[in-house]
DNA sequence: GCAGCTTATGTT
DNA sequence: AACATAAGCTGC
């Protein structure tokens, strides 16, 4: 059994300073910024995602206790751990997970840490089951919950479950993050690559009402004319 | 404010 | 190896 001091220790021990300093820059740690207070390692992911074979084993006590660190990587560590050990566990220990993982939504504050996570466990766990709990995390005060709940959607979408991807997008349509912009309009790209009929007549109906960020990321895929189209609307 | 570019990462 | 995706950055 490997000591959360361990872990962290084997972490420590893998930080490069440089990379530190650009990943603090890159995710915007400084005040008044959407990572504001966060601290960096400097560990690349794929460096992370061997240390998660390591550690694959550590109970939820022990991810908990990583979650709770300063260090964004080793919250990044954990995330990994816990969405490896989703995919591969019985569907009573999938639904302690997700517990687990709603109960830590404070400690998943960046994007990174979502978008590593939420379509795997939360939308893992919703794909099959009733998804109202998706409408009270995008109605949080919380940006990183309110991307949890679209991220959670590119798992529906994968098993062609298209409805809650434009409910929640029209949800978040006046959303004032810029993130939140991205995200609708990156799983409305995907929803649009499975029924591309969908994707327009969302388009046609809130063109005049959608933030630029999310209409320009929903229609990259489009043909160059219609793309052209629905910019100079 | 917008469109296009750069870097890191994951998938096939 | 080639392609697709995210974010931030930059010049207009």
């Amino acid at each position: 059994m490997d000591t959360i001091k361990e872990i962290i220790q084997t972490l420590h021990n893998a930080g490069d300073a440089e990379i530190a300093k650009h990943s603090s820059r890159f995710f915007k740690s400084g005040p008044g910024e959407y990572g504001e207070g966060d601290k960096f390692l400097g560990i690349r992911v794929p460096v992370i995602r061997q240390f998660a074979k390591q550690f694959k084993c550590s109970d939820l006590e022990t991810l908990s206790a990583l979650l709770d660190s300063d260090w964004h990587e080793v919250r990044l560590l954990a995330l990994v751990i816990l969405s490896e050990q989703f995919k591969k566990a019985s569907p009573p220990v999938r639904d302690d997970i997700f517990a687990f993982y709603l109960a830590h939504t404070d400690r998943i504050n960046n994007w990174d840490l979502v978008d590593c996570s939420a379509h795997i466990i939360v939308g893992g766990h919703l794909v099959e089951a009733d998804k109202t709990i998706l409408y009270t995390l995008a109605d949080s005060i919380s940006l990183w919950e309110r991307r949890i709940a679209m991220m959670a959607t590119f798992t529906f979408i994968r098993a062609n479950q298209l409805e809650d991807t434009i409910k929640l997008a029209e949800l978040l349509l006046k959303d004032k993050e810029d993130l939140i912009h991205k995200m609708c309009g990156w799983m409305l790209r995907e929803m649009g690559k499975r029924d591309v009929q969908r994707l327009k007549a969302f388009l046609d109906k809130h063109i005049q009402t959608m933030p630029r960020t999310m209409l320009r990321y929903a229609i990259e895929k489009l043909p160059k004319e219609e793309r052209q189209d629905y910019l100079t609307r």
